[in-house]
DNA sequence: TTTT
DNA sequence: TTTT
């Protein structure tokens, strides 16, 4: 609940349309992946131009409106917490994968 | 630079002492992984009590400064940008991480 | 309700013990004033030192807490949002008031 | 120098084109004032629906790209910090203004 | 004084 | 009016 201890913000476009899965009845669910154009100095005190890409998760409310509104090249601004999980893949790797679980939503640029 | 297309706001606790490392001459990096104590909603509308894990990464001025005053255990709040790199471990296996790039640190509770 | 419109997060120390009023039977409402110590750098580039003063209203589950457990010199981190009002003084001027509106508190430093 | 301790980030309009003035020889400020539309809980727990106005400050860099750029109408995204400071008015009276000094600006919406 |  |  504590936007204080763990808060991340980020304004970037989707590279894909929004996954969207219903679970039981009612729950939804949205995955979407977010690029970030970023510029941030490496070792060398050289500044760097790069493309960060973000896994954002949605539910309820939040991901009927990524079902709705969001599309590839959308551009948002969203306010989540960050999270981790891990798994074992189909090779019996253990892959660690990190999420913004998204509290707050915003569409920005052109409205279709 | 933009802290408004990429920010993460961190409060929580050094899991470890920080990993110092000297890189070529003058350029020093620190690794630390702090969790945050966290609560949110799972599918089900529950609320959810949470660790999660972080890894941050501190260049220069900011390495030093976690060199020298953070141990293990010592609370901070960091604010920092998203980033993910991958590699390829020693079983061949492509690997993806997830870490904090911090750009500003406070020391927080009990000054040792 | 949304964060991302208008958000302010500060870390300070109160310059005194909190003014917490009754409204009815079970309101309550909390206003704190906090310094934050800040450097900037003015119109010469050059970098000031300086303490800003901010005015906070807690409202229900936050004023009790500041009633129960916040005074003069404790240091707190707050989330909240910038609201303005006017009103009309003794002397019939016209003054404004800027107010963050707290949403979320945590204590730091020393547990008294 | 710390976003930590003051930061405020806005989404809003603006309500009037930008009054930039030169200082001195190559010192450029510029004011803006944006609306922010806004909701949130009063102490009777009804949503309200609001509009907050905010004043801006912005130098040099900034202060050229809001000159160039930006119109009564505008959105924008800013962070910066939250100052006040106090003067004498034609009357005697002794004011108070808060602004936010902007440090990041990010322009949305349509591009004129 | 803005905008959706 | 606070604190480091």
């Amino acid at each position: 609940m504590s936007n204080l201890r763990n808060s991340v913000r980020l304004m970037g476009f989707l590279g894909n349309d929004p996954e969207v899965k219903t679970i039981g009845e009612k729950k939804k669910v949205a995955n979407i992946s977010i690029a970030t154009n970023d510029s941030y100095k490496n070792d060398k005190g050289e500044k760097v131009e790069e493309t960060q890409w973000h896994n954002l998760v949605l539910w309820d409310r939040l991901a009927g409106l990524a079902e709705n509104y969001l599309r590839k090249g959308s551009e948002i601004s969203v306010e989540g917490k960050l999270t981790s999980r891990s798994y074992t893949d189909k090779e019996g790797v253990k892959r660690y994968v990190t999420e913004i679980l998204v509290s707050d939503l915003q569409m920005l640029g052109k409205k279709p």
